[in-house]
RNA sequence: GCCCAGGUGGCGGAAUUGGUAGACGCGUUGGUCUCAAACACCAAUGAGGUUAAACUCGUGCCGGUUCGAUCCCGGCUCUGGGCACCA
């Protein structure tokens, strides 16, 4: 009989769930560890065989902790609001809900049929009001609280109230980029209204009016890392720059601790490099520059003051504030066109733009260092969104400033010794300065620290930091995500009450309003299961609002009280290993670390990181297939041959194709227009072309796990994702190896199996060579899963089946270590076995073996021998040979003799237990 | 343009601290079993070279350090990813 799988996995599967087995409680008794996935969106496709990459490494790894005695956290749930499953229900009117629930039933019948060791007690779904309560509940901490500087932590706004009733804002601690002053009695005379309005400049979680990212498509804001290159992350559709009232959460507030603990962190250098890109920390400093005919001074950041002296002109985002205050009379008309002109630009639009633009103020400003009259102009290179929104133009040292001074035929002046500006400007820190007054001589480095010195001293400007990262808009003006807990009383916003969850209206249809409004605001007064004030939010949160503190709700998912308790959330504490996809690197690994800072900051949990350690896993690409079609036929014409005629490449369905070679009946069958298709082949074959690309539907290349689980069962499958390669890489996904990891687990129960299916066991046989077989297997599968090298693991243990079946091993003890070591990988081959050999419970409850150094001791060691450095044979020799020993041996072996051919050596470098090296 | 990661047989990949390059698997070739096929098992398999051996070359390219380099250093190149008027 052959190794029946699918009754098998069948069998287990049933008997984990009846039996509890995977349910995990708090235990004090136990070190705890929490392995975690990114939990996924359930869309409508359906899961395919890369989407398990990573759940199969998390769920090997958890196995294994578990096997090694830790109390192991492994939960599993779903991000199930967002765009995908809104967009649907506009095309069908299926309520998002609806739609959610099939979706997510689908995928738990396939993660359940990969055999996932998940406590299914614990899942989480973002739309459930349970849940989305408490991001609510989170998002009410934000608003009620500030940034305070001083104590460098999230505080209370009460705190800050109290501060500007006793001293006004002047000198406050508390973080924020509004310019506004007030002292004290301005404060206290302003009505309450005018108070919020002002403490929204200094709340978390903050309305303003500012530029967005707005996309009409989508007809939503989107925050800045779903747009990429000027188009929205999903969907492709245009971005421009609109001027909205918006929430947003000031994590610029956190800008420094985000970037400074990311040191701390176990993730790869190049997820932990995105993230200090992102957050884009600059060390410079703020000069000012008095302007020549008004009260007033322009504020410029620059990271080279050393280079002060080689300002040519100043330059205003065409934004900036003061222009319209500046400029003068004969210049407002080009000003003003030039203004228009840059507002109709799309952000991509300024960026494809190579095109030096820009035009004079009219006006001038006074420079600090030198006093002399500079020029103010206005240009689009400089964005109102960056540093303070004008630069100090230093033409000799900025290329941007070079080719605008170029540009204008603007005198630029040389602050380098002997480097040459007259191609391109001299960007390196590594000249002399000269025409600098008292900077002369100096490195740039010592220029710099001597400017801002003169500047703090000359109350002309001091050190700053800036960054790169902006506050994130945090509303989204669509259906499908969590409503804002706020009401409006003549459009100040206000909190709803503590313990109220504002859940989602249900609405005639999914689209915005006649005015242009966000969804929600169909819905009536009656509509809502609470309302207060003039009116509620329409806004809801975007997808990451839901996804930036799953993992702590994981903890206690089924608390009313508390988001998640303390004692809960001190023991689970930080997630140990995290592994999910590389795309989320700024979006939800950024948000996941500010709120959970947040929370830290107010005493709610007792860890400031919530990732410690973090895997990206390598996405898994597709192999598609396209045939040729000759142009404007229905022919088809084979790989070799197309060259021959004009030809549209198409994708083909994989699953009709084997090894390229298109089965031509399948393909006539496969769509209707193709029934009368004709071909031209080679050698009566079709040979189609492949291409690498990421798997998705419309190419049909995708592969779902369910068939190769039909085929060759979920331990195979488990097995041979592991061992395509290093779960970080990228790799193309191919069936060709599945036989190799499918066969082993057929030697496997062959070996253990008689042709009836009786188990074949035998007591207290072994032999030394098996213990040593064993031994080396358990050293090494534990060492390669605790370093995450998951696919090494499976070729340890093909190695040791492979010795153990030469050396007709049966032993009950070596075979039932094997089968732990085997489990995490394949645990329902291995459970099918641990019960044969007459164990009564689950083979996840019991223990890893215990590796003995001892058994692998060996009395002599197989010396390469090499002859300068490369190695020519071998010879064997004691532990305790002596070095000289050795030397003898080796120089009277013929061999040697041989090798040297008569010279004689000039070195013997002899390393124990390492190599022997003749040089000669 | 800047930053990060990587380049090893026909293919996926291994080599953990500078010490036998190519483990394990796929594929290919030959053989055993079979009426035959499939399965299974055995053997070979980096390239050149030879009846066989000897020998030569070989981890993207050029150079360096070292008794010895896939591994360390310098320069280049290609692939993938991130950022990009960021002052």
């Amino acid at each position: 009989m052959e190794y029946d799988f699918k009754k098998i996995e069948s069998n287990w599967q049933k008997y984990w769930s009846d039996n509890l087995i995977n349910q995990v409680k708090e235990d004090s008794e136990k070190q705890k560890f929490y392995v975690l996935d990114m939990f996924p969106y359930p869309s409508g496709a359906g899961l395919h065989v890369g989407h398990p990459l990573g759940y199969i490494a998390s769920d090997i790894y958890a196995r294994f902790k578990k096997l090694k005695g830790f109390n192991v956290l492994h939960p599993m749930g779903y991000d199930s609001f967002g765009l995908p499953t809104e967009q649907y229900a506009i095309q069908t009117g299926i309520h998002p809900a609806v739609a959610t629930k099939i979706n997510t039933k689908r995928y738990r019948s396939q993660l359940d049929k990969i055999g996932f060791s998940f406590d299914w007690s614990r899942e989480v779904q973002t739309s459930d009001p349970k849940y989305y309560k408490w991001t609510q509940w989170i998002f009410k901490q934000l608003f009620q609280s500030v940034y305070c500087k001083k104590s460098d932590k999230a505080v209370d706004v009460l705190e800050a109230i109290n501060y500007f009733k006793n001293n006004g804002n002047l000198d406050c601690p508390y973080f924020t980029d509004s310019l506004i002053q007030f002292t004290k009695e301005e404060w206290n005379l302003w009505s309450e209204q005018k108070k919020q309005d002002v403490l929204l400049y200094y709340r978390l979680a903050f309305l303003s009016e500012t530029m967005v990212n707005w996309c009409p498509d989508l007809g939503t804001v989107l925050a800045n890392d779903e747009v990429k290159n000027g188009l929205s992350e999903r969907g492709g559709f245009p971005v421009e720059q609109k001027k909205m009232k918006q929430w947003s959460l000031r994590i610029t507030a956190y800008a420094d601790r985000l970037n400074y603990s990311l040191k701390d962190l176990d993730w790869s250098d190049s997820l932990k490099e995105i993230q200090r890109n992102w957050i884009g920390k600059s060390k410079g400093a703020i000069l000012n520059f008095q302007l020549e005919s008004f009260k007033g001074k322009i504020d410029v950041f620059t990271t080279r003051p050393d280079t002060v002296f080689g300002v040519n002109f100043l330059v205003l985002a065409p934004e900036h504030r003061l222009v319209s205050q500046i400029v003068t009379s004969e210049h407002l008309d080009s000003v003003n066109t030039y203004i228009n002109i840059s507002k109709l630009k799309t952000e991509r639009d300024r960026q494809s733009d190579k095109k030096v633009s820009g035009v004079f103020t009219g006006s001038y400003a006074i420079h600090p260092f030198s006093g002399e009259k500079v020029a103010v102009w206005i240009a689009d290179y400089v964005l109102a969104s960056y540093g303070t929104g004008a630069v100090m133009a230093v033409p000799c040292g900025d290329q941007r400033d070079w080719l605008f001074a170029n540009n204008f035929n603007i005198d630029i002046l040389n602050v380098f010794k002997d480097k040459d500006i007259s191609e391109s400007a001299y960007e390196n820190k590594d000249a002399v300065i000269i025409n600098s007054g008292f900077l002369n001589g100096l490195s740039c480095n010592e220029a710099i620290a001597k400017a801002i010195a003169f500047a703090v001293e000359k109350k002309v400007g001091q050190e700053k930091i800036n960054y790169r990262l902006r506050d994130a808009v945090f509303s989204r003006q669509r259906y499908w995500g969590e409503p804002f807990p706020i009401y409006y009383k003549k459009n100040t916003p206000y909190l709803v009450d503590d313990d109220v969850v504002v859940e989602l209206p249900d609405i005639d249809k999914y689209l915005p309003t006649k005015d242009g409004d966000p969804p929600l605001a169909r819905a009536h007064e009656s509509d809502w299961n609470f309302f207060k004030g003039d009116s509620m939010d329409t806004n809801i949160m975007p997808g990451w609002a839901g996804s930036s503190w799953y993992f702590l709700r994981f903890m206690d998912p089924h608390n009313e009280t508390e988001f998640v308790s303390k004692e809960k959330s001190d023991y689970w504490n930080q997630v140990d290993l995290y592994i999910g996809g590389a795309e989320h690197a700024v979006g939800h690994l950024l948000y996941s670390r500010f709120w959970t800072k947040f929370l830290f900051d107010k005493g709610y949990i007792s860890f400031n990181e919530p990732f410690k350690k973090l895997i990206n896993q390598g996405m898994i690409l597709g192999r598609s297939n396209y045939v040729y079609r000759v142009k404007d036929s229905n022919k088809f014409v084979t790989k070799s041959q197309k060259n021959n005629f004009e030809t549209t490449a198409l994708h083909v369905d994989i699953n009709i194709v084997d090894n390229d070679i298109l089965d031509i009946d399948k393909f006539k069958k496969w769509r209707k227009e193709y029934e009368n298709a004709e071909f031209i082949l080679e050698d009566g074959r079709y040979e189609c072309g492949f291409e690498i690309e990421k798997m998705s539907k419309s190419k049909y290349n995708t592969q779902t796990p369910d068939d190769l689980i039909e085929k060759f069962g979920a331990d195979t499958l488990r097995l041979y994702e592991m061992f395509l390669g290093p779960l970080e890489q990228f790799k193309p996904w191919s069936t060709k190896g599945i036989n190799g990891v499918h066969n082993f687990l057929r030697k496997l129960w062959r070996h253990l199996h008689d042709e009836h299916n009786n188990i074949l066991i035998t007591e207290n046989t072994a032999s030394e060579n098996s213990f040593k077989t064993i031994h080396r297997a358990i050293k090494r599968v534990e060492e390669d899963i605790e370093r995450y090298s998951f696919n090494t693991v499976v070729s340890n243990l093909m190695i040791c089946l492979n010795e153990l079946v030469e050396q007709k091993c049966r032993d009950r003890d070596i075979i039932s270590s094997f089968i732990i070591l085997l489990s995490p990988y394949a645990p329902h081959i291995a459970e099918e076995i641990w019960f044969e050999l007459g164990e009564d419970s689950s083979i996840t409850l019991s223990n890893f073996p215990v590796f003995d150094e001892s058994i692998l001791v060996e009395k002599e060691f197989e010396y390469p021998i090499s002859f300068n450095g490369k190695m020519r044979y071998k010879l064997a020799f004691s532990l305790d040979a002596s070095k000289e020993n050795i030397e003898n041996s080796v120089m009277n072996h013929e061999k040697t003799i041989h090798y040297l051919a008569g010279k004689s050596p000039k070195k013997i470098i002899i390393v124990p237990k390492k190599i022997v090296n003749i040089v000669f």
